[in-house]
DNA sequence: GTGGTCTAGACCACC
DNA sequence: GTGGTCTAGACCACG
């Protein structure tokens, strides 16, 4: 399990493991009753503190992404994938509205914010 | 000078203040040598402690948006209207760029991707 | 009496008004009971307020530089040349330790700080 | 880390931290990611205040030369070294240049000056 | 433990 | 009146 860990980011750590784990999962490269590495192992690979990683687990636990099994491991959730890709949805449109909000917020017309995009798409594409 | 601040907003009100003042200056409301209110003033008007308004304003003057001048009070800078419509652009294209690496970390196409802003941007319009 | 004042400078301006009065009667364009402007006046000419030139004065006054004449005005002080000039030596000499100090407290060697003053002395001559 | 704070000194504190801290790294004293002391740490030994200290490192941080790790601590940045020491022979020659056209503007000659100086420079070394 | 933010209230220099 | 600095003390997120 290798993630990319952006210390200096300004998200947290805990957030960038749980993001990319929920990537993971709505791309199909984890699927359900997957293991997850334990919270040491991970911990002993990010050279990261290991609450950090519980921490981000928890959060994974919490949105019903993930389960564990007493004293065997940590799994992915029956129904992870449909959950990731709804809340995958859900999370690129309110990226999109909150840029499109910010801009217009700036004063920048309709107009103006799809010239921003259409460039940013295309360099994307 | 009427700014909302969302004080269980989790970004801090201090950064709410310079977001605000630079979309003003963005939109032309505020043009070069304007007049801020007092920090004291302001600090009256959002009910906040005036050493909140204080470091909002630091932060525009290290910018170089706002300037002080001894005992007479903060006035905006010649130059600030390019400054924030530069800072405007960057920001929102920088928006853009992560709603769109974001959904394509999801595993979702280039089509997808534009799929989500259309219905995103045409709401807004 | 033109001085030139930089409100955006940050020295105080009532001790760019003192230190211009200094020069003046160091350089000799001022002598013993010349008149100095009025307040009021020297306020209305560099367009600032009274209390601030009233400061510099105070200031100079208490240097014995310049005195007052009870509802007549203000003189420059017999032996204010004198007084000019040893005050110029002494802080002439202050800002050359002063920038060897500082110089040195950087770790710069002796030979180093030379080099950059000898530099500026060029540059000046 | 022991600095010396003069708490009568017009030069504010917080000043007078980044002032030395920028020396040490001029010096080498301090190198790139060497640790600082924590804020905490730092106003219990000055005995001041820790916003003192953590204003301090805001401008330090906000100047390049030192950087926060989450939750970790405050570092000495790469190329702080380089930074702190084009800022060191900016700050000593305008010193020196200051030293020169003051003394200038009393009046004295080239000459002169340097006789000043001179006399400094050898009572230094 | 680390730094980040905020409040309340003080004193100061300057205009 | 203006902003600048400092203190004391609080709560928070993060690791």
């Amino acid at each position: 399990m290798i993630l990319e860990i952006n210390s200096s980011s300004s998200t947290p750590i805990y957030l960038q493991i749980v993001e990319q784990i929920h990537r993971r999962i709505a791309r199909g490269a984890l699927t359900a009753e997957d293991p997850l590495p334990s919270v040491r192992q991970l911990a002993l690979e990010l050279t990261i503190n290991p609450n950090t990683v519980a921490r981000a687990y928890l959060e994974l636990e919490f949105q019903g992404v993930i389960y564990k099994r007493q004293a065997q491991g940590t799994y992915v959730s029956p129904g992870a994938g449909e959950a990731s890709r709804v809340e995958r949805d859900r999370m690129v449109a309110a990226l999109f509205a909150r840029a499109i909000s910010e801009a217009a917020s700036f004063g920048m017309t309709p107009e103006e914010i799809d010239g921003v995009y259409q460039k940013q798409w295309r360099a994307h594409r």
